[in-house]
DNA sequence: TTTGTATTTATAATAATTATAATATAAGTT
DNA sequence: AACTTATATTATAATTATTATAAATACAAA
């Protein structure tokens, strides 16, 4: 974890932000809760329960900075709220995201499953691709296990 | 168009909806525009040509019945607003988006690019897709020609 | 007609996010 | 270590998108 802080400090120092305590702290949570989708409000909870001086729009700009650095990726899986998701260190692309309509679980796939359509999108309609966001919608294991259990 | 109008009419119907003039004057809006990818403010300004009468809250609540029975999609390309989208009559699946990130403009492809990317997440991963979003981020061919124009 | 239900309008409320202005602070420089 | 200055933060207000509410209306069935 100090490892990976560090290495975000300098990549803020190069392009000369600083790591102020906010973002140390804004940063620590999304390492802790790195599996999770946390929304702007719960970053800013978690954030507060060890800093409790910290305002919500520092938490809204410390996200947008990681943002724009490629720290973080901020996703909208529909509901009205922006997700702040931290990328994989060295991860050029966004991760995979399967949303269960059963009960609302995120799974993560961190492969990159998209590498041949890419190409035929690049191939086929000459765009250019830099990124990609891809979410599945559908009934995750746990719930299709329930659903068989139900009807037995 | 009327054929269409008179099919969703239909569906509406089958799910105890009545399609109603302001209703009506929302899907053809949909329908002249449907390259497009209207948010419900544009949607609203676009009705009101024609119908002056119809309220704001009418055309959000006609976009989400519009959405749960599957005949427009509701995607987020990342701005706050949230863009509703046509589906192709009988398409199972929400097509993919081409989003430029130079310009801004939107492109789509209709086919099916990920069928093969979702037997592996049923397979791998047990998850049950019902649906998908894709979205790609990255230079359209236009502003690539000009990018080569410009550095010429 | 009458009645009951669905729909709409107009407006208010909510919720997420962003802007503002005053204050505080990090980090380089003396 | 104190000084300086651009940068960041706080607290609050403003904005924006969306949803809820209540009264009015339309409309289909009895």
């Amino acid at each position: 974890m100090e490892h990976r802080i560090e290495r975000i400090k300098k990549q803020l120092h190069s392009e000369s932000y600083k790591l102020t305590p906010q973002r140390e702290a804004t940063l620590r949570v999304l390492l802790e809760r790195e599996e999770d989708h946390l929304s702007a409000e719960d970053v800013y909870l978690l954030v507060k329960e060890k800093s409790p001086e910290i305002g919500l729009a520092t938490v809204y700009r410390t996200l947008e900075l990681l943002s724009e650095l490629k720290i973080v990726d901020k996703i909208n899986f529909g509901d009205g709220v922006s997700r702040y998701d931290l990328r994989k260190e060295g991860a050029k692309h966004f991760h995979h995201h399967l949303v269960c309509i059963e009960c609302g679980s995120v799974e993560e796939i961190v492969n990159d499953l998209l590498e041949d359509v890419e190409k035929i999108v690049q191939s086929e309609w000459g765009f250019q691709v830099q990124d990609h966001r891809l979410t599945f919608h559908g009934i995750c294991k746990q719930c299709q296990l329930a659903a068989v259990k139900t009807t037995q």
